[in-house]
DNA sequence: CTAATATTGTTCGCGTTAGGACTAACCGGA
DNA sequence: TCCGGTTAGTCCTAACGCGAACAATATTAG
């Protein structure tokens, strides 16, 4: 009936990475930590510590969400800001030593969990999934942005914009 | 120097994942739904409607999260419920007039969305895709359960169950 | 140098998101 | 029948997640 070859494949996708979201985050979650923060802790780790702007882009998470994940590490003592020496807008993100001794504890047991559920598929098989998965993020990130609106399509819009005084 | 092959791997699902989100969401939006509203507006169409246990199931979204989301599509007045006849428990989501109109508009432009994006990748292609994904779903799917702390890792827990009165 | 512009991080509004406690209704067996 | 165990949805909390508006700083144009 779909004559969209490519429908069922992003089921996948979203079942894939859905299926690894939660198989990754019940553990991390076990070690105290939600996904995200796990994924600030290990981003961290073994650096002196790294702006918000670099944070993000590594982690995925965008700005505006970062501020509060941040937060909240900051708020267990894990991390630390502190002001960029040479640009006055920066701040450097750090752990502190106690998240330094729950990278070492977390990411380590982390790993051996990934591995009780990737360890059987060879190094070749994983390179070819990472072929695959980038050719397909390329389609996207090639594909032009969506246009502001098509025409009468936009009623009911979900958030409106505040109106120019 | 990550002398586990899979990262890279799991890092790329990530970023794939996320591309098609921030493609197909930026152009959903545009059409006055989040998301998940449209997943569960496109689920509903062309059917007569289905219990919230088998919406929640197509579209990955867990009943917790489904309520709210039906909430809002509803005062939208864009989806019914209604009891259904053979369950006292059970719901039945189902489109209105309004909300059948907005599928047969929005999919078919959504589906154009992403044809722009994969229009170009060949059907064998797509399929081994998919194939590709599919195991590495299964790898998750098959692997134990975290356990519930290991040992004295669980300082600091997330989130502290209700203590036993 | 000064004005226009861009970038960094914070704040806000809204909508998810998972997970667990809870209620109502179904189901099986004794 | 009654009863314990399961299931369907709801409610609740904490935390994301995004986009947009914002203030402070930096950069660039002229």
């Amino acid at each position: 009936m779909p004559r969209e070859p490519f429908l069922p494949m992003l089921r996948e996708l979203a079942r894939c990475y859905q299926a690894f979201e939660a198989y990754s985050g019940a553990h991390v979650r076990g070690l105290g930590l939600t996904p995200s923060q796990f994924d600030i802790v290990a981003t961290l780790g073994n650096t002196p510590g790294m702006s918000f702007k670099e944070l993000g882009e590594k982690t995925l998470i965008t700005k505006g969400t970062l501020t509060g994940v941040v937060d909240r590490l900051e708020a267990q003592r894990l991390v630390r800001r502190s002001a960029a020496p040479e640009d006055g807008r920066s701040m450097i993100v750090s752990l502190t030593p106690a998240g330094k001794r729950l990278f070492e504890r977390a990411f380590a047991a982390h790993l051996a969990h990934l591995r009780l559920a990737l360890g059987g598929l060879d190094a070749a098989r994983m390179q070819r999934h990472e072929t695959t998965l980038r050719e397909l993020r390329g389609a996207f990130e090639a594909a032009p942005a969506a246009e502001p609106v098509p025409a009468s399509a936009g009623r009911n819009q979900a958030r409106r914009r505040k109106e120019s005084p």
